[in-house]
DNA sequence: CGACATTATGGTAGCGCTAACATCGCTAGC
DNA sequence: GCTAGCGATGTTAGCGCTACCATAATGTCG
């Protein structure tokens, strides 16, 4: 079978292989794959038969060994489930192919001890880049990026989120800000007794900004005591927005408006609602965050936070890309925005 | 700056480096690091001190060098959004990282032309296994990748589907039989005028499976015609399943169920039933595919199938890994089967 | 038409690591 | 006390590629 295609050889074809068949030396083949145009057309003509033939694929490892570059940009998010950074993931995975180079990807699972040995792993690759979501690191996964991205100069970018200090560079919008806006667009709205539910665990650093986001409102607009419930664990369920209306409402009965930190929970406090023979918006308003795709007209018709998740990706590939072509000097911070989208439940 | 953490140098510290530091050769740091119960304890001790102190990373591409196993497994999925693939990523990852592998992700976005392109890109990283979620590959493309398993021992698993001529190995489940059972699920309980909803792009072969499955229920049970919208494009979202409801109905306004190729269609479907003020399930049942988080008892109560996604990502990585080992031989399909959930949609 | 600037190609030397074998020091056995 | 035998460590030789410099082939002009 083998010899199909390709050659008969143990193995994948070498440089050196190519090189011969076409009577040259793997020097020029190796330009034919890297500057065309510094070959005269004939011989690259010969040579891309050769390479042809053979079925030839070039061995990115020597490459990267011998060029000391390893095409290679890893990103570590903390979950791939919830289709929260797959739109992100996307973005920065097409622009990165488009410029030659390939994603390393990692998941934490939200357990940021196993984020150091991750990391270790995904840096034995000498990336040329990453991208990190997590907000906060364990003091050793942060001294490995310390010095990763001052001592090595591997681009960093954090995303989704703003951080006070970031390691290099960040893409990302404010939490804060944006759960502060929609609280107070719920103000404005006329709702007075705003509730707020959410995934309030010390792991989901973003939850917390956005909740930090509402108080600031309620508190600028006087609009009495947060009334809020935190689901704990990894939640953000459907299943944690019912439970969270339900204990909201078991505490504060008066509520006029919930505002969700995710639109799955929006979509179990909606449910819940219905449930309950609760009109929505009549008798309460529901508010969410993400605006996924059932949030739209055709769907939950979701009043919620509209993110950019795959324009993150985007500028997260092109930043990474403008700093290693040394086009970019300094610590970066790019804020992205948010938009408030306003559709019939609130 | 540098030095703060580890040493002054240019760049990454090197086996070298530790060794002179440790007073060993780098024979001994290497296996230190591959087989540490292979070196006396005390020398490991010192090793790891060096290790420490130089906040030395092995480099990959260098062992991939030289000992021929790039301990990276490549996938290519045809996307990452709508939490299709995301958790059998997430189940293969954390399996494969066990095993000390990394993932290598790709996605195709449904371009099957790119997937050569992407597929090229990733061989030259020579990873020890391939796992791929596209049903039907380019020319070009297949050739690349019998050539890589049949010629190079690379194993390939293809998942989501149970292909009839697997290039290697296939983990998934019958999309065929899974039709054709949700469709004579809705049969059994008494719909008559059952009405499929589905992308029926060429490009989407799983749900070509699906709608082929329904019919074939159909005509089991002398159901009569097929009542089938199909969505062109790259669809399957919350907005198709509302126009696809609305073309069904315009064209059988009788239909009593309608089964949808995936529950972000079934949720568009309800709403638009919603809409229309028709009672679901009193005057029209709907069934999805999927059980997303939403389509649980706290959310749209759908009655739907279940697919074992991140099963099929462990039960990949397990293939992987046994056949590496030498433990399996000959083509394998596994078929992780579906399962009916019937909940107050139908 | 020969000196010179170009352009096209080749040779050499490693990148950082590990497989395979060589060597060393030690304990065990008689 | 000598050697077989073992475990611990070192030496050598690349893995497949690219940077860098050298050389050969081509073109340019006075």
């Amino acid at each position: 079978m083998a010899g199909d295609n390709g050659r008969d050889g143990e193995g994948w074809a070498t440089m050196g292989e190519v090189a011969a068949r076409a009577g040259v030396s793997p020097m020029t083949v190796s330009r034919v794959l890297k500057e065309p145009g510094r070959v005269r057309p004939t011989t690259r003509t010969r040579v891309e038969a050769a390479i042809a033939e053979l079925g030839y694929v070039p061995d990115a490892a020597a490459g990267a060994l011998a060029s000391r570059q390893s095409r290679l940009v890893a990103a570590l998010v903390s979950t791939l489930a919830g289709s929260i950074f797959a739109s992100t993931i996307a973005g920065l995975g097409a622009v990165l192919r488009e410029a030659g180079h390939e994603l390393l990807l990692g998941t934490t699972e939200y357990s940021s001890s196993s984020e150091e040995a991750l990391l270790r792993a995904v840096l034995g690759r000498r990336p040329g880049g990453l991208v990190l979501s997590a907000g906060q690191h364990t003091p050793a996964a942060r001294r490995l990026l310390e010095r990763a991205t001052r001592g090595l100069g591997v681009p960093v970018v954090e995303i989704w989120q703003l951080p006070e200090r970031p390691v290099d560079m960040a893409v990302g919008f404010s939490n804060f800000a944006a759960g502060r806006a929609m609280t107070a667009f719920l103000a404005d709205l006329g709702y007075r007794r705003i509730a707020f539910v959410g995934v309030l665990g010390p792991d989901d650093f973003r939850g917390l900004r956005r909740h930090a986001g509402y108080r600031e409102a309620l508190a600028e607009r006087g609009l009495g005591e947060p009334r809020a419930f935190g689901s704990g664990g990894s939640g953000g369920s459907v299943e944690d927005g019912a439970r969270g209306l339900a204990a909201v409402l078991e505490r504060w009965p008066d509520c006029d408006a919930v505002f969700c930190g995710s639109d799955p929970l929006a979509f179990g406090a909606i449910a819940e609602a219905a449930r309950r023979g609760l009109a929505v918006p009549g008798e309460l308003a529901v508010a969410g965050f993400g605006d996924f795709d059932y949030a739209g007209e055709a769907g939950l018709a979701l009043t919620t936070v509209r993110i950019p998740g795959e324009r993150i990706g985007r500028e997260t590939a092109r930043l990474l890309l403008e700093r290693k072509a040394g086009r970019l000097e300094g610590p970066v911070v790019v804020d992205l925005g948010f938009e408030l989208v306003r559709r019939r439940t609130a």
